[in-house]
DNA sequence: CGCGTTTGACCGGCGC
DNA sequence: GCGCCGGTCAAACGCG
């Protein structure tokens, strides 16, 4: 690896730390790292980003077993805590969202920074002021040309060193940060090995 | 000039 | 049917 750096951490984030308990916040400590491992934009990926409460319900917004044991997908349950539907205890208005087959998970981070890098380049589409909510919502698309996959952004009224991060779709391509370490390693690799 | 952001307009879904 | 709201579009603009 001389030469090659791993992508570090900004340095403005802060520092790995509990989530405090709050009823109503989905990052309790028994939920957290419960996130797809295997998700392609998945802060597991990016450990070095020092990414706190990135606990997460997460799956399919579809007839997933393990949803069926919760009435609240959980998108919509991170959009009513967001709208503060989950306070006023009424059925979640995105439940039907789970007959959707693309695959939306959300995580929340503790950040001055309203964007994280997750390795990936993303182009900012729109941005909007939503109902109870302090911060307005914005969306990003991955900039990839055959990539849909879409993230929106928003910080908590709540809580306002949170922001919250929904993905929706999968990456169908490496991502940007990392091939810009492996390319330059394959480079030499295929030098070594065609010279020799 | 290319790429990304901003922002008002527009559209569709939903509740009343 | 109407109004509200969230999501997207696209033109204008800024920046390197």
């Amino acid at each position: 690896m001389d030469g090659q750096q791993i992508p570090q951490p900004p340095a403005q984030l802060l520092p790995p730390q509990p989530p405090e308990a709050d009823p109503y916040c989905l990052f309790t400590p028994s939920t957290q790292f419960h996130m797809p491992t295997d998700f392609p934009c998945s802060p597991s990926h990016f450990p070095e980003l020092g990414l706190i409460c990135t606990g997460s319900t997460s799956g399919l917004i579809d007839e997933s077993p393990r949803l069926e044991e919760n009435s609240y997908g959980p998108v919509g349950q991170v959009n009513d805590i967001l709208e503060n539907n989950f306070i006023k205890n009424k059925r979640s208005k995105y439940d039907k969202s789970r007959k959707s087959s693309v695959e939306r998970f959300a995580f929340q981070t503790r950040s001055d920074e309203d964007i994280l890098d997750d390795g990936y380049r993303w182009r900012k589409y729109g941005q909007k002021s939503v109902k109870n909510s302090m911060f307005p919502r914005s969306y990003y698309r991955c900039t990839h040309p055959t990539c849909n996959v879409k993230k929106q952004v928003q910080r908590l009224s709540k809580d306002t060193s949170i922001v919250v991060t929904t993905y929706e779709g999968v990456h169908n391509h490496p991502c940007d940060k990392i091939m810009q370490t492996l390319t330059p390693l394959l480079q030499q690799i295929h030098l070594l090995t065609t010279n020799s």
